[in-house]
DNA sequence: TCTGTATTAACCGATACGGTTAACGAGGAG
DNA sequence: CTCCTCGTTAACCGTATCGGTTAATACAGA
């Protein structure tokens, strides 16, 4: 790619790379035409080639930076410095929803690249995530202290029943196209507080 | 679209009409090829469209084939004529499954096309759908017989969670295409028993 | 051998695709 | 005023794909 991208104005470079995030996040690789990217942009197809040469290079782009993006994000808000299981899922879910204020359709675009087929790039995509999904899982299950859980549940299941419950929500979001920062932290933290009392035992 | 294609052998008929709600659940309408369509069926496009007309008939008749199939299902188990919540949640999601052995990809389809922007077809969709999931909601609440259930919790909050949870679980099925209908009926019970357990009140 | 029917290869015009090129236009330097 | 730079784009290119059609094939039964 063309590193003139980044001395254009920010709120130009970020106009350009949203639109991406929006066109590959509703298609698959191989329908999302660059057209479509340069037009919701607001600038012309050639200069779109001027800057990332090919479909290609901008996805890996893209998909690059998505990572490195949430890391930072997951890192600042000290997701991991806690013990308290909801208050990692609530550090974790309030950096997501800041990630969305800049880039609203940066999570649709992860959740569809993981899993995409187009063998031009799936190969370059795996090797760069690896299993990050289990990985953090793992330490999430090292650190977070149990004692205050209900005994008598599954926590695995607990786990991955909240993460189907946050991709529904977030999927219901994407197809209504609701995606209203304010009104998702609202509604996920009111979530995060339902499941806190579900799942935390009572007091004896 | 031309009767003769109920002439053809069952086994023919949903073979077409299985890779049409495949190719429709994973593009938009409009990016959504007939050739492919045609292909992933193993008969030529020509012999598609000698039955069904043009695409828009073609997915118009899946619609309302997809709306029919989950009525009859829903009615054929039961489902609402039980007040236990989580047996009606069973008897809801084995229905699915039941349905999903022949058509699976038709619970996905049906998700996509409610929320199809396509003009030529978004007005026959909606008023085909109205309201049915908020109707359905609403009979759930009220044949539903509360007295088990915790007290401190939030009605409304544990069924919109449980059907983000459905939803979730679904989504990460269909994108990782594992639609083995033995396996997902398993975890959805699975599930199921475990909101049961996690939602109802425990004995005094 | 004739007739009707299921089926398709080949085709049609239109459009959309990824990518390129030649030129435009504003702004600064001489 | 001229020249040059550089961000930008309209217009273009060859190809692929689209929805839909047509003319012909294969084959059954009478």
């Amino acid at each position: 790619m063309n590193d003139k991208f980044f001395n254009l104005p920010l709120e130009k470079q970020q106009r350009i790379i949203n639109a991406a995030y929006k066109v590959f996040s509703q298609s698959s690789y191989k329908k999302a035409p660059m057209s479509e990217i340069a037009d919701e942009s607001g600038i012309s197809k050639a200069l779109l080639f001027h800057y990332f040469t090919n479909k290609k290079e901008l996805y890996l782009y893209l998909w690059i930076n998505a990572i490195e993006m949430t890391r930072k994000a997951v890192r600042e808000y000290k997701t991991l410095e806690t013990n308290d299981f909801f208050e990692m899922l609530k550090r974790s879910l309030l950096s997501k929803c800041s990630l969305m204020r800049d880039y609203p359709h940066m999570y649709a675009f992860s959740l569809r690249a993981y899993y995409e087929t187009a063998s031009e790039i799936k190969s370059a995509i795996q090797e760069n995530f690896s299993d990050v999904s289990k990985t953090s899982e793992m330490i999430v299950f090292e650190k977070m202290d149990t004692s205050r859980l209900r005994k008598d549940i599954d926590l695995k299941t607990m786990y991955d029943e909240i993460f189907y419950a946050i991709d529904g929500y977030m999927l219901k979001k994407y197809r209504s196209n609701r995606i209203i920062p304010d009104e998702i932290e609202l509604e996920i933290i009111s979530l995060i507080d339902f499941w806190k009392k579900v799942y935390t035992q009572k007091e004896a």
